[in-house]
RNA sequence: CGGGGCGUGGCGCAGCCUGGUAGCGCGCUUGUUUUGGGUACAAGAGGCCCCCGGUUCGAAUCCGGGCGCCCCGACCA
């Protein structure tokens, strides 16, 4: 992509209704535009990171044998009278009436209508267990929204419902998706926790939350550093490990300030306790039969008798990721995207502009990345160009100037570690893949 | 929902108190300059001063009403 062609309208100076760190930069790097309070259009370069960050939840999701599908924005209220949260819900639903006066209402969560669904279409005991999942846009009227998508009233959720024959089943697919979620946040490169949570709104009697750490984190956190230390992509989805994995992160202690437990964090070895701030970007429930049996959906078991699956739900929100990833990862200069998710890979920097040698050599860059690569290729000086690549926070840049492009030189500069290199260009290509 | 604040070119702001035909910096356009950390000079373009109503010879400015947005708190993926 070249930048001079793109819809990237960075800013230099910071719009005055943005107090955090995330705000600012989303806003100053171009990934998004406020349209209402709480509500966003995220241009082209903020999409690259919400389709990046939605695949790797995706690719997990599969993993772990979820099935995808994809449920409507707008529900009927009909459905949620059935579970009686049509009235419980509050102000925070949106609620909307179309022409033949009929209601409707945008839909903050889908544990009503993932439940009709099933309840129409499996029948037998032989239909379960079940994970399906989407990755949908909802609505949640806030109070007051704030912190740019950290807390919008519109925002990206990945939402997974459980279903299953028994208890037993049910605690299986919590476990699945436990390891889902930490599987999903060490891909994307941040360090995620889970806490016991309370359930809230959706009820039940199981809950983690997952907190990734950022000094600007909302609540504040407690842990055992050996979370630090954990590696869920080395584990599989056999019994054991899964077991094994769960027991790993549910008998640590961490703990968000509402829960926090000054005994238990007592029995902590002192060089082992952990405290920062952490942001909310997940959370799973078991609530068994709540929604089950208030919308009387049953199979059969194989007895002839009828069964009221156990239920759960697991949520991921997406595009709070993309603030609370910029919370965690950002200095001065700008935002430090992970690899994985960056709206670019690597940025290449031409220092002069109509130059044979650096934009032959750029040209030559811009066609080996395409995509992945974001061309700095518009009239600037050199020093808006590399204040510009560090806002963005391309994981790599390669600066092209006529001194070393001269001798068929670049230089690679690593934007997490401030790292730089003076290297031949293949070499920079070599690194750049890994 | 309680408390506070703000709406003036794309962005950041001044002007408002003490009405008199709108200004600064950045950005944008053109030219010259510069050429490795947001360059300098010059010439330009761009504004229903949030909306409606009132007062007045005259309203960005005063008065009334509305709408929008932000911040603090309580609440929340």
């Amino acid at each position: 992509m070249r930048l001079s062609q793109s819809l990237i309208p960075t800013l230099k100076e910071t719009p005055a209704e943005a107090q955090i760190a995330s705000h600012r930069l989303m806003l100053r790097a171009g990934l998004v535009r406020q349209m209402a309070s709480g509500i966003y259009a995220w241009l082209p370069a903020g999409l690259k990171v919400l389709n990046k960050i939605a695949q790797i939840v995706r690719e997990e999701q599969d993993a772990a044998g979820a099935q995808e599908l994809l449920m409507p924005t707008i529900q009927s209220a009909d459905l949620w009278r059935e579970s009686g949260r049509y009235d419980a819900y509050g102000k925070e639903m949106l609620r909307i009436t179309d022409r033949h006066e009929r209601e409707l209402l945008y839909g903050p969560t889908n544990e009503e209508m993932i439940t009709a669904i099933l309840r129409d279409t499996t029948k037998s005991y032989r239909d379960l267990p079940q994970i399906p999942y989407h990755i949908q846009w909802k609505f949640r009227d806030e109070v007051r929204p704030r912190f740019g998508v950290l807390r919008g009233r519109e925002f990206l959720m990945k939402d997974a419902y459980s279903f299953d024959l028994d208890y037993a089943g049910a605690l299986l697919s919590y476990k699945k998706m436990m390891l889902a979620y930490m599987r999903t946040f060490q891909r994307i490169g941040i360090t995620a926790i889970p806490m016991r949570a309370d359930t809230g709104q959706i009820g039940g009697d199981l809950s983690h939350e997952f907190h990734i750490l950022a000094p600007t984190g909302e609540s504040g956190v407690f842990y055992d550093a050996e979370f630090e230390a954990g590696d869920a992509l080395g584990v599989g989805y056999e019994p054991a490990a899964l077991e094994d994995f769960y027991d790993s992160m549910t008998t640590k202690y961490a703990a968000t300030d509402e829960k926090h437990d000054l005994g238990a964090w007592a029995a902590i070895p002192d060089e082992r306790k952990r405290e920062g701030r952490g942001i909310e970007v997940g959370q799973i429930f078991y609530f068994g039969k709540k929604y089950s049996e208030s919308m009387n959906y049953s199979v059969i078991g194989p007895d002839g008798a009828k069964l009221f699956p156990e239920m759960g739900s697991y949520g991921i929100g997406v595009s709070r990721l993309v603030g609370a990833i910029i919370e965690a990862r950002h200095d001065e200069a700008g935002i430090v995207w992970p690899d994985a998710i960056a709206p670019f890979r690597v940025g290449i920097l031409n220092l002069r502009q109509g130059d044979a040698v650096t934009g032959e050599i750029c040209e030559s860059l811009h066609a080996i990345f395409g995509a992945d690569c974001l061309y700095d290729d518009r009239e600037e000086r050199a020093g808006a160009k590399f204040a510009e690549a560090d806002l963005m926070g391309h994981p790599w840049q390669i600066i092209v100037g006529p001194r070393g492009a001269a001798n068929g030189q670049v230089e690679l500069k690593r934007r997490a570690t401030g790292e730089r290199f003076e290297l031949p260009v293949a070499e920079a290509i070599a690194k750049v893949r890994g």
